[in-house]
DNA sequence: CCTATGTGTTGACCAACGTC
DNA sequence: GACGTTGGTCAACACATAGG
């Protein structure tokens, strides 16, 4: 015989000072949601805080849901989190809980997530958004907001980064990374060379490459070009790169110095210029799409915050001296 | 829709260098 | 030195898009 299962419907919440009933005397978030809509099992997630007692808090919440009634089964969980406002701690530590504690095909998870720090609310719609657990996301608003008691939270709406992650990976699919190439970077007798291709660079364009994937190598963040001039510490950078491999140009040289020395900066046309030139070398190279989207300094981001990267990963990456 | 402006590409222009 | 080639900057133009 097949059981036409139904899934456990449960609510899941952090514990806020709002959901203190004692105090205020008046329903918070998670009562607000509880009155609205019903839950086979609720689950509160309470931390511990040197402010606020939310071991309390969360047992007079329990109380006071089972004397009205609107849920049956209530449990409390602990979760150790030591900085509440950390989402490096709190994703993979929600993350982990979630993914031990329930089963996707029996239960349906709803998280409220109007209690909490604001770094915990990031944190649930980045899990739901990701899709790393599933999960309907809902917002109680209180009455004096005037605004409907319960929202669900839209997801979809594009994160930025995580649509980004999708394009990588949908480009990884079509390219076994594997296939990747090796990009061999050496300082004297300055070349580059891709796979098995020396690509040929003009000094700065050297340079500008070289910049992008010291960034890679070095696990730093895209560079953001500000609106009308290069930084500083760009300059610098390509300064001593310049000096590392091409002792006798001074030329190109000495104009940056007097650049740096005059507290001038470059502007971005130079550097969207260089970018483009040294892009359109690569194309000259390697033609494959794939691999060129991988090695190429590409650029992301909306209008007024692009940033610029070269995709290939760390380890395909080799400077020598 | 239009406008303003950020971003990307191209080539004019200049300096340096090599060759004859 | 004339001439061609190359590398570099920058501005003009082309294109994209946020915001009125």
């Amino acid at each position: 015989m097949q059981l036409l299962e139904k899934k456990n419907n449960i609510l899941i919440s952090f514990v806020g000072t709002r959901d203190d009933i004692k105090l205020l005397k008046k329903d918070g978030p998670i009562l607000t949601v509880l009155n609205h809509r019903k839950f086979d099992k609720v689950i509160l997630l309470w931390t511990s805080s040197i402010k606020n007692n939310y071991d309390q808090i969360s047992l007079n919440l329990i109380d006071e849901i089972k004397k009205r009634k609107l849920s049956e089964i209530i449990e409390r969980n602990y979760i150790d989190i030591e900085n509440v406002v950390d989402h490096n701690e709190i994703y993979p530590k929600l993350l982990n809980f979630l993914k031990a504690k329930f089963n996707p095909t029996e239960d349906k998870i709803t998280a409220a997530i109007a209690s909490g720090t604001p770094s915990m609310q990031a944190c649930w719609i980045l899990i739901a958004e990701s899709n790393d657990f599933t999960l309907e996301l809902i917002r109680s608003n209180e009455r004096e907001t005037g605004l409907k008691p319960i929202t669900s939270v839209k997801l979809g709406t594009g994160l930025p980064r995580i649509i980004k992650l999708e394009e990588d990976i949908k480009k990884l699919q079509k390219i076994n990374k594997a296939l990747l190439p090796k990009i061999v970077v050496h300082l004297s007798r300055p070349r580059i060379i891709i796979g098995n291709v020396e690509i040929f660079l003009p000094p700065i364009l050297f340079c500008y490459y070289r910049y992008f994937l010291e960034r890679v190598k070095n696990n730093e963040e895209p560079l953001r070009a500000k609106v009308f001039e290069m930084d500083r510490e760009f300059i610098e950078k390509i300064v001593k790169y310049y000096e590392e491999s091409f002792n006798e140009y001074d030329v190109n040289l000495a104009k940056y110095k007097s650049m740096l020395k005059a507290n001038k900066k470059l502007s971005v046309s130079s550097f969207g210029g260089n970018r483009t030139k040294l892009n359109n070398k690569l194309k000259q190279y390697i033609k494959d799409e794939n691999i060129l989207y991988f090695i190429t300094v590409s650029s992301h981001g909306k209008r007024g915050s692009i940033y610029y990267e070269v995709l290939i990963p760390p380890e395909n990456i080799l400077i020598k001296k």
